[in-house]
RNA sequence: GUGGCCGUAGCUCAGUUCGGUAGAGCCCCGCGUUGUGGUCGCGGUUGUCGCGGGUUCAAAUCCCGUCGGUCACCCCA
């Protein structure tokens, strides 16, 4: 194919029907369930100060080196979002909405990676997040909404994984416990893992290069150092998972890239891919955020699901095909065309879906766009019609043939008999 | 960011090994019925062979670069 003049830019794609209807459609079922569960949509701009998406952590390469940064007019340094979870903080710490905040959004998000399938610069999530308590309920509730909702879409093959991260009384011990013992063997850890150990030692443990393994499997583990208190916690939110029948697996060595998770933290795996990029959803706690973004210490969990990620593990599974929006009614009008317009703003008045032709093509030509629309009934209108005040409607999909009928009883008729798109 | 593979009509792809100047199926358009789709038959349109440069009498085919996609690492949704 020839490269067109312009293209769209690279890691980012144009979503036609009726894909796009599809991507729509899950993102109004997650809705529909985060309302269900008592959230409210949060809608923040798609760019921010620089500074609320540095304070996520200088480490997390997302702001190290893949933040569409850039300055305005007036010098102000913005990025578009690479995430949203400090965006939706950011504006609970400037509402300061009463607590417990349960939020919901969806949207884009940008970061500059290198593109692969189910990884693009421009990205579409959906997430909730809960403000204000450190409740294992609320973790729960969290989890909870994301596995009910790859339920209510039809996803099966999807792997819950755990782990708890500490927090700040009980994290910096096993840092420093985690650094030695790598630091030890460094000699034995490939190149970018002894990088990567300077840097920030628990992200080694997500190594997939294979002379890693064994030094990782023997590494010290996060679930022998927890306090009391954060193992208690831990404890309680898996067996929340559990009351409600919600399979897990605990996960040592579940990491995530955002420097700001600390406790719980989880992961959606899609089974059913077999790409590096399965990871199709995944979020945790930040008690720490909405303080380093300069509000109250306030504890906060919640997660993001990837919405093209999910869509290709449907597509792997079968499951969440697009809806049907064919029209219902397809106009022929063999008199000019002015009839068509008429008759379809008439049910589309009505609320019925109506397409109609163009070009003054012949009736055949009209015919075959009518069959190709998908719609179930075709109206036709010649001259002979349009003398008499009557329009010839045709059922297209199954045994009824053609009729005439008075045009002003053609809406009447129509919802009498709904209709029967892709039924033979 | 590092490395591998791929890039031919709107789509899926053959042709690239051993250079000789572009093909199939689908789609689309028309006709078979000057008022009727889906099946069938007949006919037809469509390509700077991703882009740029080089080698050659000659390049889709060989070489270099570049852009895009893809796979692994990385990262993560």
């Amino acid at each position: 194919m020839a490269t067109p003049l312009f293209q769209a830019p690279k890691g980012t794609r144009d979503v036609l029907a009726p894909e796009s209807e599809r991507q729509r459609a899950l993102i109004a079922c997650f809705a529909e369930r985060a309302i269900g569960a008592g959230f409210g949509q949060v809608v923040t701009p798609i760019f921010e100060e620089l500074g609320v998406f540095e304070r996520i952590g200088e480490a997390t390469e997302l702001v190290s080196k893949e933040m569409y940064a850039f300055e305005d007019k007036d010098g102000r340094r913005l990025a578009l979002r690479p995430e949203l979870t400090a965006s939706v903080v950011r504006a609970f710490v400037q509402h300061r909405p009463p607590t417990p905040w349960r939020a919901w959004y969806e949207g884009p998000q940008f970061r500059y990676e290198k593109p692969q399938a189910g990884r693009y610069r421009q990205f579409t999530q959906v997430g909730a997040e809960i403000l204000g308590t450190d409740d294992p309920h609320a973790d729960v509730e969290i989890i909870a909404l994301a596995w009910r909702f790859y339920e209510a879409i039809g996803l099966t093959r999807v792997s819950l994984l755990m782990n708890s991260l500490g927090d700040p009384t009980c994290r910096p011990a096993y840092l420093e416990a985690l650094s030695s013992y790598l630091h030890e063997r460094s000699a034995d850890l490939t190149e970018q893992s002894r990088a990567t150990l300077e840097v920030n030692p628990l992200r080694v443990l997500d190594s997939k290069r294979p002379p890693d393994q064994e030094i990782i499997d023997a590494a010290p583990s996060m679930a022998d150092h927890l306090t009391d208190e954060v193992a208690a916690h831990f404890e309680a939110v898996t067996q929340g998972l559990e009351a409600l029948a919600i399979p897990y697996r605990l996960s040592p060595r579940l990491v995530r890239g955002l420097d700001y998770y600390q406790r719980t933290t989880f992961e959606f795996a899609a089974d059913a891919l077999d790409s590096a990029q399965n990871a199709i959803g995944g979020g945790g706690r930040y008690d720490g955020l909405a303080e380093q973004l300069g509000g109250p210490p306030t504890p906060g969990v919640g997660f993001a699901l990837g919405v093209e990620r999910m869509l290709l593990a449907c597509d792997a599974e079968g499951a969440f095909t697009a809806p049907d929006n064919s029209p219902q009614v397809f106009v022929v009008d063999v008199t000019g065309g002015a009839e068509a317009s008429a008759l379809a703003d008439q049910l589309r008045q009505h609320g019925i879906r109506a397409d109609r032709g163009f070009d003054q093509r012949s009736m055949k030509a009209q015919m075959k766009l009518a069959d190709r629309s998908g719609a179930a009934w075709a109206v036709l209108i010649g001259d002979e019609e349009l003398a008499q005040g009557v329009v010839t409607l045709r059922d297209l999909r199954g045994d009824q043939g053609q009729t005439t009928i008075e045009r002003r009883a053609l809406v009447e008729r129509l919802l009498a008999r709904p209709a029967t798109n892709g039924e033979p």
